[in-house]
DNA sequence: TCGTTATGGTTTTGAAATGAAACCAGTTGT
DNA sequence: ACAACTGGTTTCATTTCAAAACCATAACGA
């Protein structure tokens, strides 16, 4: 039922990640997830997406072992579906996802919703990548090495 | 032509974010970039997409200011796609990517490419979502917060 | 307890996107 | 001059999307 051979293959480990999420509705699904939605209806009001969409996609994901069904938190008889640890290992992807919007998508000063370390109510450090000894690195300083084993 | 509502409210950069990248084939075709892939027959050999599919990505990828045409390097009349600076800004988010599936999509040991500092040959650090004073923050230490003018 | 509404989907169906292949114009190499 | 390469576009059969209708079970209210 679920296509698994979109971007064949996939010897790279990005094709594998956007192999297993699926599409951009499973990252605003993912995103969702990390502000505290947990049931179908949920998800489908906030992100107004069609129920049979959503569905596929959340099957997708759980399949995938990004998501989880739990029973509801609340005692009743529905269920709820869960980030993983797998799920929730995607965080930093959907933290440089709305950096990037914030930094190229908005107006100064155009409204939009905002992540705060909620312990003191301050913005986040930019999502920057480090060397091993620390140093900051753009996309020159990296170089990408064909497939070895035991990396 | 470039559909430009699929995420409909998009008060959520993650969202505006998702809907100028596209798909997943773009995020490759960005990731082959930051390989140093600039020509079309190179993204299509490399990525063994259809090329109508591929002609349609580049297209919407400059239309959002992601990639731009220049004159070919080798002095040919051809042209090349090469990132912009906002193009380059997803470095990030491609690293997030790719470490996430070497995390989660490979067996121990089993081959795959990998990405390091040119400079010292080593692995870089695991991207980690931090806090204004250096905190590694996780999902559960951080906040979304509605729209607001001013982030 | 019985009817009503909410929840969490599936099915159906027309519209849109995808992808393989054929085609084609301009460029380069011989 | 001719052949091959590059960088696409067009065509068309197949797949996917998405809206709406439908439906079974669960919760709620009187």
């Amino acid at each position: 039922m679920v296509k698994l051979t979109r971007f064949e293959t996939a010897e790279c480990p990005v094709a594998r990640s956007l192999e297993a999420i699926g599409d951009g509705w499973a990252l605003l699904i993912i995103r969702d997830a990390f502000d505290g939605i947990r049931r179908f209806g949920e998800f489908q009001r906030s992100l107004g997406m069609a129920k049979n969409i959503l569905s596929a996609r959340l099957r997708n994901l759980v399949a995938h072992g990004i998501f989880e069904i739990v029973p509801a938190s609340d005692g009743s008889a529905y269920q709820e579906y869960v980030l993983t640890e797998k799920g929730r290992g995607l965080f930093a992807v959907i933290i440089g996802l709305r950096q990037w919007g914030e930094g190229f998508f908005y107006a100064e000063g155009e409204a939009h919703s905002l992540m705060l370390d909620r312990e003191h109510g301050q913005a986040l450090q930019p999502l920057q990548v480090r060397a091993a000894d620390g140093r900051v690195l753009g996309p020159q300083e990296c170089l990408r090495v064909a497939a070895q084993s035991g990396g």
